[in-house]
DNA sequence: ACTTAAGCGAGACGGTACGTCTTGTCTTACG
DNA sequence: CGTAAGACAAGACGTACCGTCTCGCTTAAGT
């Protein structure tokens, strides 16, 4: 349930201040800064040093490749001190979640929307945003639980089926289909999805969540 | 109802059984080829060329670049004879819809995922996306409707809205996170969508579809 | 006897006036030039490319590496019309021959050493060198031929051996030992050499020149 | 007469005995196993430390490139204890000579036609074999000295072209034509050497030898 | 024996060149 | 007219060495 952030190497960084982390450092935000302007396709090994006042072969010894630092861009992302909105309501949480949630995806310029695109290009990228999500969701799962001991909702309703009901339609359309936002999307997913948890839709048929 | 297939160039294509014709058919079979076997990345204009006999010029004077490529593909892909299901009731439907989907996001080799991933890499081709599913979705509507008729959700009850309701829990997972499917989740997706539905989450509030 | 000069692809280039052409020379030029001025571990792609005005990659793929631009260079030098000096006699032709080999190694810019020099950073370059010399000492026979015929050496004097000893020592001097000429070493070389055919040194034991 | 090995860095070393004295003979070693194995052009910095078990900073430091390690090599070759032959005849003396001439540029693995190939890489390099042939053109005196006693040469029989004349001939096909040896050329060489000699080709016409 | 400073191991970095790959443009010739 | 053939510019890729630097640690040398 714990989430596990820069889950890559940065246990061995010895000296976090000196030179080493500075690069780290120039290098990530050379990332993201490229990313948001020239979008996901124009994120080069090249583009990315020369912005970051780095050599190339310094990115490829550390980074590898472009997957690499995308890779370190999303767990970066992940350790931060997010916590799940606490309104008094499933509803009200759901609601604000999803505000969020397409805040994110229609923020310009688009980090999120280019980060997401960006895992496409790699697998080990995906894999971070695997993590990212993953951690997420596992932070979310008190939103459900505190529904439960509301009596929102019966026991034994499972976390994430409902949190990924009333998140992942905003995420199809705006993501997938790559349409507008149509407006009142948001509240209605977030909606049906406490309707339908109401009606005990997410009740454990066997125990074991994922 | 229906989308426009075939909307890139199909309108224009002078002569289609003649030699243009067949190289059409010889280079969009290789781009499906190389998209399967190789995966979207490994997708080149010189090896899509190679593979169909045809020289490099021919493919760029024709499709210009890997984009048109891929839009050209997802366009004659959306000229099918396809249906929704027609099982009787909106959950077998949406639980027959689901399979189908899951079954597309999960075949082996993973064409379906190829084309969709492929589309992050040009907006040719996610706008060809966009139509293609956009078509799918309008050819679904009936399956709502008819549930209208039956009287299983209240009328006024919005097709898209639920739809994607139903649908769009398994591309967050198996797209977008990357994770395995979770077995029971295409059920799940679909049984909260009909119950949500007839709790009346779905009933528009304002008129105006999208 | 017949040289093989330019035997490197010469005779399937089909349009020696046009762009391919213009670019072989420019290249070829800026390889000579390159080697004169910076010497033969200056000589890189990438300088030899730029300095011609042409790209990188043109490079790479007409010669593939610098030992086959070397190669090039050293074909081209083949192909010209040099004939022994014809003094009326051997001592005169060899003491000329010796001129200019030593004219040769010692000429401000060393385009000479330089080419030898480079011609130990690659098999193809060697090999073409190798082609050069061979073609060189073809062209020096008649020379011994002619003293045979005058009758100031004995028949069967082998033009080879004597050849090589009468320029061989300027070479090793200057070459190999990295030592400036000694001042008379050139007519010393051609002298002995003259002075020892007259007694019979290269007279061939058995019939087969090499 | 003998020349001046080791005459780099050696002098100041200040503890010769422990861990500095034989982290030079690991590396010194490892130049010459490289050489011999893989050839003078994969003699790189990295490998020798590699296979002295030593790091890349201390060959830098101790030897700053790989011209200096050469040279090194170069100067520790030059101090050992050869002594040319003595038959008790010039052509005898001179036939012996030139077989070894012959065995060192032909043994396997080639390590003296490496380290002539590698001295075209360094300045440094190139100075060490100038040093080491100049030693060794000067312990040859000798044969040339007996010989002019023995009366096989008139006296005053310049010994540096005699010899050079003897071997130059070798050395050019070998190494500078890169063609194989023709067999009997090392004894033609020899022979026709003494002939001119014999006729006088080498006496000093002017007092001053190099 | 104790200090002390030279030498070494470790590892990151900036930098040059390498040789390959793909893109997209062009020109010429062929059918 | 569309295609084949193929050269070219452009630029990213990922790798290999180079030579430099800084930081600790070891160890031989001189007191």
């Amino acid at each position: 349930m714990a989430s596990s952030p820069r889950a890559t190497g940065s246990s061995v960084v010895p000296r976090p201040g000196g030179r080493t982390g500075r690069i780290r450092r120039q290098v990530l935000d050379a990332v993201r800064a490229e990313l948001v302007e020239h979008g996901y396709d124009a994120l080069t090994v090249d583009t990315v040093a020369a912005r970051a006042g780095v050599h190339r072969t310094t990115v490829y010894r550390r980074w590898r490749d472009v997957g690499g630092l995308l890779a370190d861009v999303f767990d970066t992302a992940g350790d931060d001190t997010w916590r799940p909105p606490d309104t008094g309501s499933l509803l009200g949480d759901l609601l604000a979640l999803n505000d969020e949630v397409l805040a994110a995806l229609t923020e310009r310029p688009p980090a999120t929307m280019a980060l997401i695109a960006a895992s496409f290009r790699s697998e080990e990228a995906a894999r971070a945003l695997g993590r990212f999500w993953e951690d997420r969701y596992a932070r979310c799962e008190p939103v459900v639980r505190r529904a439960v001991a509301r009596g929102e909702v019966p026991a034994g309703t499972r976390a994430r089926p409902l949190l990924i009901s009333a998140t992942a339609p905003l995420y199809h359309r705006l993501v997938l289909m790559r349409v507008p936002a149509e407006p009142g999307l948001a509240a209605l997913a977030a909606r049906s999805a406490v309707l339908a948890a109401s009606a005990g839709a997410f009740t454990a048929p066997e125990p074991g969540d994922t």
